[in-house]
RNA sequence: GCCGGGGUGGCGAAAUGGCAGACGCAGAGGACUUAAAAUCCUCUGGAGCGCAAGUUCCGUGCGGGUUCGAGUCCCGCCCCCGGCACCA
């Protein structure tokens, strides 16, 4: 053993040896337990790993090496999610090509994990952008086609200017791009394809019960799905018979209270019932609505407006005619696109109805009895009033009432609506994942490709360009373009969308259990046995996008019988984000990113790895701060010290103390209890008081045991010099081979045990009890403290409150 | 505006309602050294009292409350971070 401790030299070592005997490779024991590891699929970007990225990919690293010392069998695979906006932009902004960057890209981040010692089975990488990976996503596709899941329609989409192309609801970030979020989004009319995610809310939202994820991010899945119950009424259009204004409320118990109705600007209807008086102004405001950007026409803080139609409803319930307005206020996305106006009982409708002069019925009292509020609407549930056969009602009860003689007349029904929209996922750009789908021109129509003729290959384009015009690159690519129909032979034209990246990730984490597959997207042997994952780990900024596309294609699966599972990750934990040190989001236009490959120069992997899971708790942001490192580097060294003094006393077998041994075991339960339960800093911080407590020692009263069991729990957080110590200990095989050690609970156990003396709260002496001592044995030491009596003061205590092994409260 | 998460020494942070500040960084003093670096040892929340061993009071964003006992639970605020934002 060197005296020195030398990262460079070890690293490097121990990085070629461990590829050499191909020490990561997925174990094949089906004795073993399974456990499938994985992080968010990665977008390898330019700019490389930083020190943050790898604040998720050391501890999950950590979790790998000790699930596998522990006995199971581990998948932990890595691949790059290469399709995709991001990956697209990036290339055009440095002039280059993605089949260029990419694959730089991917190898780049491959290197950055293997220097920091990061263990996968590189021999599952995928990319998804490569044809043996992207046929599959294809094939996908079509199965959401045959299952009825993937539709085309036209209609108003998010379009950002930067991006040339389409974005899904949930990559529209505050009325912004997700990657320019200076770049408001407009609405684009286009035809699109869309993912029926809708068809999956309830499954989407109910199933979330059963699985375990942090509770903020289910929140958010259910806040982004929105599913509200209410009822689905129309009322007839007064002149035009046979024509109805159809709207969802939340509130059916309400309808003796409607006013007004009022449609969106966009609404089919404005235009066939508005009156030739009304017409200039209903059209001025209804192009004005169009116009504005998302940002504006979206502001809660704005003042609402909007235009009579000339144009009555007949409220079936109070018998009246009622005017039908438009307002930029309600929006076609949502429910039927139209609402009833109860402006007693709605704050939006009750500003409205102020500003235009409508009539404003109070229909609900405060079930207290109560006044009612009089400049405001009254939006809490209570007692039904001025509503007919519903007066006396509880809300709860007139809703019901209200739906059941809804469909007894056929005015509606009771009904669900939610805020989540179908998902479109056309992107009209070139580096994506081709749409496997061909429009005949003879009378087939939409016609899907065979899967025998899959993949649909992305063709090479010099040029790639996003055109702004609403069609993709590859609409300039004739040989692409043109193609005869599978069904009828006859001349055709070929989609020329590509899918949106989020297709890629939404089933990938199946292709790891068998990725080289040319005959399936995967083996059902290998999905029953690996799936599902059993830790995904990633940020928590996928909340409302991958993580509910993936759940989704995950029951598609299952409703095909492809798999036996029905949710993908039953249990999710999400890393701390770490900023920069100056607080900023880490980007290379701020300057302030820090790579590992300059720490790992500076200190070596293992001190870098060490600080990444010493800085701050897993779960917890956290700014950057170097400062920390030079005390991880110090541990090793002292641990390196520690093991040469003991290897150069000739490994002594040794006579550890009864003490030296409870100390040890001691310290194997924390770190194992800590690792599990993912606090990777505490388990940390229970090895360097070990480290503390055995640098006292000789190497006699240390012994093999001890130190052993020492670097072995070392090995999953500083894997390199572990190795190092264990071949100096006289081992031939790697440490990462070891069984982890365990303790014995006997030992673990004190005899004695401090019991603290309160006197009115305060702590006023400590007791050494054995342990279990009862209360009256424990009452009488500490009346007897010294301590105690002089607090006491001559006082009588009036009452005793005690807690076995840990504290007896005096009240005096 | 609504919904989450957070606020503890100079800094990163520990703490099933039961000893606040483990572990580490930085700092101070000492040992080794011609010297420095490295290493090792000691001290290190604040304010008092004591020659000292010690000992007292205060202290977990602010103000209340529950409790023998609150960083932890409850009520009302302030600040920071994240999400949603006219969803009828």
């Amino acid at each position: 053993m060197e005296e020195r401790y030398d990262p460079p030299k070890i690293e490097a070592e121990w990085q070629a040896e461990w590829a050499r005997t191909d020490l990561y490779r997925t174990g094949d024991d089906p004795a073993r337990p399974k456990f499938y590891l994985l992080e968010m699929f990665p977008y390898p970007s330019g700019a490389g790993l930083s020190v943050g990225h790898l604040h998720n990919y050391v501890p999950c690293d950590v979790i790998g090496r000790f699930k596998r010392m522990k006995g199971f069998n581990v998948l932990h695979p890595m691949g790059w999610d290469a399709f995709g906006l991001p990956a697209e932009n990036e290339a055009i902004l440095k002039g280059s090509h993605p089949t260029e960057t990419v694959p730089r890209y991917a190898a780049n981040f491959k290197r950055q994990l293997t220097i920091s010692g990061c263990a996968y089975d590189w021999s599952r990488e995928i990319n998804s952008s490569e044809p043996e990976y992207y046929k599959w996503t294809q094939w996908f596709f079509l199965l959401l086609y045959k299952r009825r899941l993937a539709y085309r329609a036209t209609g108003a989409q998010w379009w950002c200017e930067k991006c040339g192309t389409i974005l899904a609801n949930e990559q529209v970030i505050n009325g912004c791009c997700w990657r320019h979020t200076d770049t408001p989004v407009g609405k684009k009319d286009l035809e699109q394809w869309y993912i029926k995610i809708t068809d999956y809310a309830d499954r989407l939202l109910a199933d979330l019960d059963h699985i375990d994820w942090p509770e903020p991010i289910k929140l958010m899945q259910r806040n982004w799905i929105g599913r509200s119950e209410g009822a689905e009424l129309g009322f007839p259009i007064t002149g035009h018979p046979g024509k109805e204004v159809r709207f969802f409320t939340t509130r059916p118990d309400t309808v003796f209270g409607v006013s007004f109705m009022v449609l969106a600007p966009e609404h089919p209807l404005v235009a066939k019932i508005t009156t030739p008086e009304q017409r200039a102004a209903v059209d001025a405001y209804a192009s004005d609505a169009r116009h504005q950007s998302e940002i504006e026409r979206m502001s809660t803080a704005k003042e609402k407006t909007g235009v009579f139609t000339g144009a009555y409803a007949h409220n079936v319930f109070t018998d009246k005619d009622i005017p039908i307005w438009i307002a930029d206020y309600v929006l076609m996305s949502y429910g039927t696109g139209a609402i009833m106006g109860a402006p007693g009982q709605d704050q939006r409708d009750y500003e409205f109805a102020k500003k235009y002069g409508l009539e404003i019925p109070r229909v609900t009292a405060p079930a207290d009895r109560s006044a009612p509020p009089v400049d405001r609407a009254f939006t809490e549930p209570g007692i039904a009033i001025n509503s007919g056969f519903l007066n006396g009602m509880p809300t709860a009860e007139a809703i019901k009432t209200v739906a059941k003689y809804s469909q007894d007349h056929e005015i509606g029904r009771a009904a669900v609506s939610y805020r989540m929209r179908d998902w479109g996922i056309s992107r009209q750009r070139y580096w994506g994942c081709p749409i496997p789908m061909v429009y005949c021109k003879n009378e087939c129509g939409v016609v899907p490709v065979p899967e025998d003729q899959l993949p649909v290959k992305l063709p090479p384009m010099k040029e790639y360009l996003p055109s702004g015009t609403g069609r993709s690159p590859l609409a300039n690519v004739p040989e692409f373009v043109n193609t005869t129909c599978p069904k009828c032979g006859g001349p055709a034209e070929r989609e020329t969308d590509t899918l949106d990246g989020f297709a890629c990730s939404s089933w990938y984490f199946l292709r790891f259990a068998d990725p080289h597959n040319d005959r399936e997207p995967f083996a059902r042997s290998a999905a029953d046995y690996w799936l599902p994952v059993d830790l995904y780990v990633g940020g928590a900024e996928h909340a409302v996008m991958h993580l509910l596309y993936a759940r989704m294609w995950t029951k598609v699966m299952f409703d095909a019988r492809m798999i036996s599972f029905n949710e993908p990750f039953p249990m999710l934990r999400n890393q701390g984000q770490v900023w920069a040190a100056d607080g900023r989001r880490m980007s290379k236009s701020k300057g302030n990113v820090v790579t590992p490959d300059t720490m790992i120069e500076k200190y070596g992997a293992d001190a870098l790895r060490l600080w990444e899971l010493f800085m701050s708790p897993f779960d917890e942001a956290t700014n950057w701060n170097e400062s920390g490192i030079p005390g991880t580097l110090r541990f090793i060294t002292r641990v390196w010290a520690m093991i040469r003094r003991y290897v150069e006393a000739g490994s002594p077998q040794g006579t550890p103390s009864e003490e030296t041994l409870k100390q040890t075991h001691k310290t194997i339960e924390k770190v194992t209890d800590h690792i599990e339960r993912l606090r990777f800093n505490t388990a940390l911080a229970a090895l360097m008081d070990h480290l503390n407590y055995v640098t006292r020692l000789t190497p006699a009263d240390m012994g093999r045991f001890v130190a052993e069991s020492f670097v072995v729990m070392l090995a999953p957080m500083a894997p390199h010099v572990s190795e190092e110590f264990w071949r100096a200990l006289g081992h031939r095989t790697s440490v990462h081979l070891e069984p982890w050690p365990s303790f014995d609970p006997k030992l673990v156990r004190d005899e004695m045990v401090t019991v603290v003396v309160q006197i009115n709260g305060k702590v006023r002496d400590r007791l050494q009890v054995p342990v279990g001592a009862d209360e009256s044995d424990v009452r009488e030491l500490a009346l007897k403290s010294e301590a105690v009596i002089r607090h006491l003061a001559g006082k009588t205590p009036t009452k005793f409150i005690f807690v076995k092994d840990k504290m007896l409260s005096i009240v005096a």
